[in-house]
DNA sequence: GCCAACGTTGGC
DNA sequence: GCCAACGTTGGC
């Protein structure tokens, strides 16, 4: 994140969440690599979503298949450029680096569960990868999850 | 492993 | 522009 970046209101901030399998790309690897390129999304909503975010940003980190829970909240910190593994087409990556692990997962169970949580599109819209979460979505996953802001 | 949901493709 | 066929995703 750039000086500008870093100066902006944490007021403005958005939340997302993505999805990846953990046999594709676990949050302990992401952890180890410290940073990662977001690359590979190929469905408009999801690269439309993607473009949305800015640096700073919250992003809940989603293991899908085998796992289904948030495991841990990544930051982004670098913005929508062209995704270097498309060979054609109009296709972004961002950059995101891990931010903490959740004290406790949170499963795809208690999210059904939650009011709130429940009406994510996480659940609502079980194809797309890359998701807008509401501020009160975001916190409610933080408090199931045990873990502090 | 199965299948429902969904997005994409291509014929017409 | 419609829609059937197909491929993929992801929950169960």
């Amino acid at each position: 994140m750039g000086l500008i970046g870093s100066m902006l209101p944490a007021m403005g901030r958005q939340y997302w969440l993505v999805k990846q399998e953990p046999e594709s790309y676990a949050w302990a690897t992401f952890e180890e690599d410290g940073r990662t390129s977001w690359t590979g999304v190929r469905n408009y909503q999801a690269r439309n979503n993607l473009r949305s975010m800015r640096a700073g940003d919250a992003v809940l980190y989603y293991h899908s298949v085998s796992d289904r829970q948030v495991v841990g909240v990544a930051r982004v910190e670098k913005e929508a450029y062209p995704d270097p593994t498309a060979t054609e087409g109009d296709w972004v990556a961002v950059d995101i680096v891990p931010v903490r692990k959740l004290k406790v997962p949170v499963n795809l169970a208690q999210l059904k569960e939650d009011p709130v949580t429940s009406e994510m599109l996480l659940i609502r819209h079980t194809r797309l990868s890359v998701v807008p979460v509401s501020e009160a979505q975001y916190l409610r996953i933080l408090e199931l999850g045990k873990t502090p802001r």
